[in-house]
DNA sequence: AAGGTACACAACCGCTCTTGA
DNA sequence: TTCAAGAGCGGTTGTGTACCT
Protein backbone atom coordinates (compact mmCIF):
# COMPACT_ATOMS: atom_id res chain seq x y z
CA UNK A 1 0.00 0.00 0.00
CA UNK A 2 2.24 2.78 -1.23
CA UNK A 3 1.15 5.88 -0.37
CA UNK A 4 0.10 8.78 -2.92
CA UNK A 5 2.43 11.48 -3.16
CA UNK A 6 0.20 13.72 -2.91
CA UNK A 7 1.39 17.42 -2.31
CA UNK A 8 5.11 17.05 -2.40
CA UNK A 9 5.59 17.76 -5.77
CA UNK A 10 6.72 21.64 -6.21
CA UNK A 11 5.51 24.52 -7.47
CA UNK A 12 1.80 23.52 -6.09
CA UNK A 13 1.00 26.32 -3.25
CA UNK A 14 0.06 25.50 0.11
CA UNK A 15 -1.25 27.59 2.55
CA UNK A 16 -4.26 29.88 3.14
CA UNK A 17 -6.53 29.41 0.33
CA UNK A 18 -7.46 32.57 -1.14
CA UNK A 19 -11.26 33.93 -2.09
CA UNK A 20 -10.30 33.50 -5.79
CA UNK A 21 -8.76 29.82 -5.56
CA UNK A 22 -12.58 29.14 -3.34
CA UNK A 23 -14.12 30.90 -6.32
CA UNK A 24 -12.77 28.56 -8.97
CA UNK A 25 -13.09 25.92 -7.18
CA UNK A 26 -16.93 25.87 -6.07
CA UNK A 27 -17.43 27.11 -10.02
CA UNK A 28 -15.73 24.00 -11.12
CA UNK A 29 -17.45 21.66 -8.64
CA UNK A 30 -20.73 22.77 -9.42
CA UNK A 31 -20.38 22.95 -12.79
CA UNK A 32 -18.44 19.46 -13.44
CA UNK A 33 -18.80 17.63 -10.00
CA UNK A 34 -15.45 16.81 -8.17
CA UNK A 35 -14.51 13.52 -10.08
CA UNK A 36 -11.10 12.41 -9.46
CA UNK A 37 -9.72 15.43 -7.16
CA UNK A 38 -6.13 14.29 -8.37
CA UNK A 39 -7.36 15.77 -11.56
CA UNK A 40 -9.14 18.48 -10.33
CA UNK A 41 -6.43 21.16 -9.96
CA UNK A 42 -5.46 21.01 -13.44
CA UNK A 43 -8.90 20.53 -15.23
CA UNK A 44 -10.15 23.92 -13.15
CA UNK A 45 -7.08 25.57 -13.36
CA UNK A 46 -5.67 25.67 -9.40
CA UNK A 47 -1.82 25.39 -8.73
CA UNK A 48 -3.08 23.38 -5.74
CA UNK A 49 -2.99 19.53 -4.97
CA UNK A 50 -6.03 17.67 -5.28
CA UNK A 51 -6.05 16.43 -1.14
CA UNK A 52 -5.93 20.50 -0.64
CA UNK A 53 -8.56 21.05 -3.00
CA UNK A 54 -10.79 18.14 -1.44
CA UNK A 55 -10.34 19.59 2.03
CA UNK A 56 -10.74 22.62 0.72
CA UNK A 57 -14.05 21.39 -0.34
CA UNK A 58 -15.43 18.96 2.09
CA UNK A 59 -14.02 21.66 5.63
CA UNK A 60 -15.26 24.62 4.24
CA UNK A 61 -16.64 25.57 1.06
CA UNK A 62 -19.36 22.56 0.73
CA UNK A 63 -22.58 24.64 0.31
CA UNK A 64 -24.17 22.12 3.53
CA UNK A 65 -22.20 23.21 5.79
CA UNK A 66 -23.16 25.05 8.94
CA UNK A 67 -21.28 27.72 10.43
CA UNK A 68 -20.88 29.38 13.96
CA UNK A 69 -20.62 28.81 17.16
CA UNK A 70 -21.92 25.24 18.47
CA UNK A 71 -25.20 24.97 20.09
CA UNK A 72 -25.61 23.73 23.86
CA UNK A 73 -27.22 20.42 22.09
CA UNK A 74 -24.40 20.10 19.88
CA UNK A 75 -22.10 20.43 22.36
CA UNK A 76 -23.79 17.64 24.55
CA UNK A 77 -23.96 15.53 21.15
CA UNK A 78 -20.39 15.70 21.13
CA UNK A 79 -20.17 14.89 24.61
CA UNK A 80 -22.04 11.74 24.51
CA UNK A 81 -20.67 10.60 20.97
CA UNK A 82 -17.13 10.89 22.34
CA UNK A 83 -17.76 8.92 25.49
CA UNK A 84 -18.89 5.96 23.08
CA UNK A 85 -16.98 6.25 20.15
CA UNK A 86 -13.61 7.98 21.08
CA UNK A 87 -11.93 10.28 18.76
CA UNK A 88 -13.80 8.96 15.47
CA UNK A 89 -14.34 12.70 14.66
CA UNK A 90 -16.48 11.50 11.59
CA UNK A 91 -18.45 9.39 12.92
CA UNK A 92 -19.21 11.75 15.54
CA UNK A 93 -19.53 14.67 12.89
CA UNK A 94 -22.32 12.40 10.86
CA UNK A 95 -24.55 12.58 13.64
CA UNK A 96 -24.44 16.27 13.19
CA UNK A 97 -25.51 17.69 10.52
CA UNK A 98 -23.52 20.52 8.50
CA UNK A 99 -20.62 20.05 10.69
CA UNK A 100 -17.76 18.08 9.54
CA UNK A 101 -15.17 16.21 11.66
CA UNK A 102 -12.56 18.29 11.18
CA UNK A 103 -14.90 21.19 12.87
CA UNK A 104 -15.87 19.01 15.75
CA UNK A 105 -12.51 17.79 16.40
CA UNK A 106 -11.20 21.26 16.65
CA UNK A 107 -14.32 22.48 18.91
CA UNK A 108 -12.83 19.25 21.20
CA UNK A 109 -9.62 20.27 21.50
CA UNK A 110 -10.08 24.09 22.33
CA UNK A 111 -13.23 24.13 24.42
CA UNK A 112 -14.69 20.82 24.93
CA UNK A 113 -11.40 18.94 26.44
CA UNK A 114 -10.61 21.68 28.71
CA UNK A 115 -13.94 21.84 29.46
CA UNK A 116 -13.72 18.14 31.14
CA UNK A 117 -10.71 18.89 32.60
CA UNK A 118 -11.83 21.81 34.61
CA UNK A 119 -14.83 19.25 35.79
CA UNK A 120 -12.17 16.91 36.67
CA UNK A 121 -13.25 14.31 33.96
CA UNK A 122 -10.30 12.66 32.22
CA UNK A 123 -11.48 13.76 28.49
CA UNK A 124 -10.32 10.26 26.88
CA UNK A 125 -12.31 8.14 29.34
CA UNK A 126 -15.17 10.61 30.28
CA UNK A 127 -14.29 9.26 34.01
CA UNK A 128 -13.16 11.08 37.06
CA UNK A 129 -9.14 11.86 36.25
CA UNK A 130 -6.89 9.11 38.09
CA UNK A 131 -4.24 11.44 38.40
CA UNK A 132 -6.70 12.54 41.78
CA UNK A 133 -5.54 8.67 43.21
CA UNK A 134 -2.03 10.96 42.95
CA UNK A 135 -3.56 13.55 45.96
CA UNK A 136 -5.24 11.05 47.32
CA UNK A 137 -3.19 10.66 50.37
CA UNK A 138 -2.77 14.25 51.22
CA UNK A 139 -7.12 14.38 51.08
CA UNK A 140 -7.19 11.49 53.45
CA UNK A 141 -4.93 12.60 55.67
CA UNK A 142 -6.49 16.29 55.74
CA UNK A 143 -10.12 14.59 56.00
CA UNK A 144 -9.24 12.19 58.64
CA UNK A 145 -6.86 14.04 61.05
CA UNK A 146 -8.63 15.07 63.44
CA UNK A 147 -9.96 11.32 64.21
CA UNK A 148 -6.57 10.00 63.74
CA UNK A 149 -4.94 12.74 66.38
CA UNK A 150 -7.58 11.38 68.74
CA UNK A 151 -7.45 7.84 68.41
CA UNK A 152 -4.83 6.16 67.78
CA UNK A 153 -0.66 7.09 68.24
CA UNK A 154 1.57 8.82 65.44
CA UNK A 155 3.53 5.35 65.29
CA UNK A 156 0.33 3.91 64.33
CA UNK A 157 -0.87 6.59 61.81
CA UNK A 158 2.76 6.34 59.97
CA UNK A 159 2.18 2.34 59.85
CA UNK A 160 -1.30 2.71 58.46
CA UNK A 161 -0.10 5.51 55.99
CA UNK A 162 2.48 3.10 54.51
CA UNK A 163 -0.02 -0.06 54.29
CA UNK A 164 -2.50 2.56 52.85
CA UNK A 165 0.42 3.70 50.41
CA UNK A 166 1.49 0.37 48.99
CA UNK A 167 -1.93 -0.62 48.84
CA UNK A 168 -2.96 2.05 46.25
CA UNK A 169 0.42 1.42 44.45
CA UNK A 170 -0.61 -1.52 43.86
CA UNK A 171 -4.11 -0.61 42.89
CA UNK A 172 -3.26 1.36 40.18
CA UNK A 173 -0.87 -1.25 39.01
CA UNK A 174 -3.65 -3.69 38.64
CA UNK A 175 -5.85 -0.63 37.28
CA UNK A 176 -3.37 -0.31 34.51
CA UNK A 177 -2.83 -4.00 33.94
CA UNK A 178 -6.75 -4.59 33.21
CA UNK A 179 -6.51 -1.19 31.07
CA UNK A 180 -4.15 -2.69 29.09
CA UNK A 181 -6.10 -5.82 28.15
CA UNK A 182 -8.58 -3.80 26.81
CA UNK A 183 -12.61 -3.15 27.27
CA UNK A 184 -13.49 -6.23 26.45
CA UNK A 185 -11.26 -7.76 29.12
CA UNK A 186 -12.28 -5.30 31.84
CA UNK A 187 -15.97 -6.06 31.00
CA UNK A 188 -15.60 -9.71 31.52
CA UNK A 189 -13.69 -8.89 35.27
CA UNK A 190 -16.54 -6.50 35.80
CA UNK A 191 -19.70 -8.59 34.43
CA UNK A 192 -19.94 -11.77 36.69
CA UNK A 193 -22.24 -13.29 34.19
CA UNK A 194 -19.65 -13.66 31.90
CA UNK A 195 -17.78 -15.97 33.57
CA UNK A 196 -17.07 -19.36 32.15
CA UNK A 197 -14.56 -21.28 31.73
CA UNK A 198 -13.33 -19.90 28.37
CA UNK A 199 -11.58 -16.92 29.05
CA UNK A 200 -9.95 -15.01 26.16
CA UNK A 201 -6.40 -15.52 25.49
CA UNK A 202 -5.96 -11.86 26.88
CA UNK A 203 -7.11 -12.39 30.21
CA UNK A 204 -5.81 -15.98 30.61
CA UNK A 205 -1.87 -14.15 30.28
CA UNK A 206 -2.94 -11.93 33.96
CA UNK A 207 0.32 -13.42 35.59
CA UNK A 208 0.03 -14.68 38.88
CA UNK A 209 2.20 -11.54 39.86
CA UNK A 210 -1.36 -9.77 39.45
CA UNK A 211 -2.56 -12.52 41.57
CA UNK A 212 -0.21 -11.68 44.19
CA UNK A 213 -0.89 -8.32 44.59
CA UNK A 214 -4.61 -8.63 44.69
CA UNK A 215 -4.64 -11.15 47.07
CA UNK A 216 -2.13 -8.68 49.30
CA UNK A 217 -4.17 -5.99 48.65
CA UNK A 218 -7.04 -8.25 50.27
CA UNK A 219 -5.10 -8.64 53.36
CA UNK A 220 -4.28 -4.62 53.89
CA UNK A 221 -8.11 -4.31 53.95
CA UNK A 222 -9.47 -6.17 57.38
CA UNK A 223 -13.08 -4.41 57.29
CA UNK A 224 -14.04 -5.86 53.90
CA UNK A 225 -15.34 -9.46 52.41
CA UNK A 226 -11.38 -10.77 53.45
CA UNK A 227 -12.64 -14.32 53.92
CA UNK A 228 -13.33 -14.94 50.05
CA UNK A 229 -10.51 -17.99 49.47
CA UNK A 230 -7.55 -16.03 47.88
CA UNK A 231 -7.23 -16.98 44.21
CA UNK A 232 -4.66 -19.08 43.18
CA UNK A 233 -1.46 -18.54 41.59
CA UNK A 234 -1.45 -18.85 37.58
CA UNK A 235 -3.82 -17.69 34.91
CA UNK A 236 -7.19 -16.64 36.15
CA UNK A 237 -10.18 -19.25 36.05
CA UNK A 238 -13.21 -18.60 36.01
CA UNK A 239 -13.65 -18.46 39.55
CA UNK A 240 -11.01 -16.07 40.07
CA UNK A 241 -13.18 -13.55 37.93
CA UNK A 242 -15.82 -14.29 40.17
CA UNK A 243 -13.93 -13.43 43.11
CA UNK A 244 -12.43 -10.40 41.37
CA UNK A 245 -15.40 -8.99 40.39
CA UNK A 246 -16.96 -9.52 43.54
CA UNK A 247 -14.46 -8.55 45.57
CA UNK A 248 -11.33 -6.75 44.37
CA UNK A 249 -12.93 -3.58 42.66
CA UNK A 250 -13.22 -1.35 44.95
CA UNK A 251 -13.96 1.72 42.65
CA UNK A 252 -16.52 -0.78 41.15
CA UNK A 253 -19.40 0.73 42.43
CA UNK A 254 -18.02 4.54 41.76
CA UNK A 255 -20.49 6.22 38.99
CA UNK A 256 -19.74 5.11 35.75
CA UNK A 257 -20.18 7.27 32.59
CA UNK A 258 -21.03 3.58 30.35
CA UNK A 259 -23.09 2.23 33.39
CA UNK A 260 -26.37 0.93 33.22
CA UNK A 261 -26.98 1.17 36.96
CA UNK A 262 -27.97 4.40 38.95
CA UNK A 263 -25.40 5.55 40.93
CA UNK A 264 -25.74 7.99 43.86
CA UNK A 265 -24.33 11.06 43.56
CA UNK A 266 -23.30 11.46 47.85
CA UNK A 267 -22.95 7.95 49.43
CA UNK A 268 -25.10 8.24 53.22
CA UNK A 269 -23.63 5.99 56.11
CA UNK A 270 -25.96 3.11 54.83
CA UNK A 271 -23.48 2.77 51.99
CA UNK A 272 -20.36 2.63 53.62
CA UNK A 273 -20.15 -0.79 52.76
CA UNK A 274 -21.19 -0.92 49.32
CA UNK A 275 -17.73 -1.97 48.52
CA UNK A 276 -18.73 -5.23 49.88
CA UNK A 277 -22.28 -5.51 49.21
CA UNK A 278 -23.00 -3.56 46.02
CA UNK A 279 -23.68 -5.37 42.93
CA UNK A 280 -20.55 -4.83 40.52
CA UNK A 281 -22.03 -2.68 37.97
CA UNK A 282 -22.50 -4.42 34.50
CA UNK A 283 -20.43 -2.83 32.32
CA UNK A 284 -21.01 -2.67 28.64
CA UNK A 285 -17.81 -2.82 26.63
CA UNK A 286 -18.23 0.19 24.09
CA UNK A 287 -14.53 0.00 23.17
CA UNK A 288 -13.44 2.02 19.96
CA UNK A 289 -15.76 0.31 17.47
CA UNK A 290 -17.55 3.21 16.30
CA UNK A 291 -20.46 1.20 16.27
CA UNK A 292 -23.44 3.36 14.93
CA UNK A 293 -26.03 1.73 17.05
CA UNK A 294 -24.23 3.14 19.99
CA UNK A 295 -23.88 6.16 18.45
CA UNK A 296 -27.67 6.70 17.89
CA UNK A 297 -28.27 5.16 21.28
CA UNK A 298 -26.29 8.25 22.92
CA UNK A 299 -28.23 10.55 20.72
CA UNK A 300 -31.47 9.03 21.01
CA UNK A 301 -30.97 8.82 25.33
CA UNK A 302 -29.81 12.79 24.66
CA UNK A 303 -32.92 13.44 23.19
CA UNK A 304 -35.00 11.43 25.61
CA UNK A 305 -33.74 13.97 27.96
CA UNK A 306 -33.10 10.49 30.31
CA UNK A 307 -30.01 12.35 31.15
CA UNK A 308 -29.01 10.21 34.59
CA UNK A 309 -30.57 7.06 34.40
CA UNK A 310 -29.68 6.38 30.54
CA UNK A 311 -26.06 4.52 29.93
CA UNK A 312 -24.24 7.67 29.15
CA UNK A 313 -23.71 10.76 31.44
CA UNK A 314 -25.25 14.09 30.92
CA UNK A 315 -22.81 17.01 31.01
CA UNK A 316 -25.06 19.95 30.97
CA UNK A 317 -27.39 19.08 34.03
CA UNK A 318 -26.48 19.88 37.55
CA UNK A 319 -28.44 17.28 38.90
CA UNK A 320 -25.68 14.22 37.80
CA UNK A 321 -22.44 16.39 39.72
CA UNK A 322 -20.74 14.55 42.04
CA UNK A 323 -18.18 15.52 44.59
CA UNK A 324 -15.47 12.89 44.39
CA UNK A 325 -13.64 13.92 47.65
CA UNK A 326 -16.62 12.96 49.28
CA UNK A 327 -17.05 9.79 47.52
CA UNK A 328 -12.97 8.60 48.51
CA UNK A 329 -13.79 10.11 51.63
CA UNK A 330 -17.08 8.03 52.71
CA UNK A 331 -15.46 4.68 50.90
CA UNK A 332 -14.52 1.91 53.21
CA UNK A 333 -11.50 1.68 51.40
CA UNK A 334 -9.99 4.54 52.31
CA UNK A 335 -11.14 4.73 55.94
CA UNK A 336 -8.20 3.92 58.27
C1' DA B 1 1.00 52.24 21.15
C1' DA B 2 3.93 48.29 21.05
C1' DG B 3 5.27 43.85 22.20
C1' DG B 4 4.08 39.44 24.10
C1' DT B 5 0.93 35.72 24.87
C1' DA B 6 -3.02 32.79 24.33
C1' DC B 7 -6.45 31.12 21.60
C1' DA B 8 -9.16 29.47 17.57
C1' DC B 9 -9.32 27.34 13.47
C1' DA B 10 -7.92 26.33 8.68
C1' DA B 11 -4.76 23.61 6.50
C1' DC B 12 -1.29 20.19 6.20
C1' DC B 13 0.97 15.66 7.14
C1' DG B 14 1.29 11.05 7.17
C1' DC B 15 -0.86 6.88 8.03
C1' DT B 16 -4.55 3.44 6.94
C1' DC B 17 -8.29 1.64 4.35
C1' DT B 18 -10.69 0.83 -0.04
C1' DT B 19 -10.97 -0.11 -4.68
C1' DG B 20 -9.96 -1.59 -9.12
C1' DA B 21 -6.76 -3.25 -12.58
C1' DT C 1 -3.37 -12.33 -5.05
C1' DT C 2 -0.77 -8.26 -5.51
C1' DC C 3 -0.03 -3.60 -6.11
C1' DA C 4 -0.77 1.22 -6.75
C1' DA C 5 -3.84 5.11 -6.75
C1' DG C 6 -7.60 7.30 -4.54
C1' DA C 7 -9.82 8.58 -0.57
C1' DG C 8 -10.59 9.00 4.36
C1' DC C 9 -9.08 9.86 8.82
C1' DG C 10 -6.87 11.62 13.10
C1' DG C 11 -3.06 14.26 14.79
C1' DT C 12 -0.36 18.29 14.39
C1' DT C 13 1.14 22.76 12.80
C1' DG C 14 0.89 27.51 11.14
C1' DT C 15 -1.27 31.75 11.03
C1' DG C 16 -4.44 35.35 12.10
C1' DT C 17 -6.63 37.68 15.85
C1' DA C 18 -7.94 39.05 20.42
C1' DC C 19 -6.42 40.11 24.75
C1' DC C 20 -3.13 41.49 28.25
C1' DT C 21 0.79 43.98 30.18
Amino acid sequence: MGRSPCCDESGLKKGPWTTEEDEILVRYIKKHGHGSWRALPKLAGLNRCGKSCRLRWTNYLRPDIKRGKFSTEEESTILNLHAVLGNKWSAIASHLPGRTDNEIKNYWNTHLKKKLISMGVDPMTHRPRTDIFSSLPQLMVLARLKELMDHHSLEEHAMRLQLQAEAMAKLQYLQRLFETLGPTTSSLIMDPSTSNNSLPNGLADIDHQALKLLSSFSQLDQTSSCNAPAPNSGSLSATDIDYLSNNYFPFSHFPDLQNDGDFQTSPTEDDSNSMVQAPVPQLTAFGQTGDSQLANAAVASKTNGDSCNNSLISYDEPSCSISWPDIFLNDPMFQF
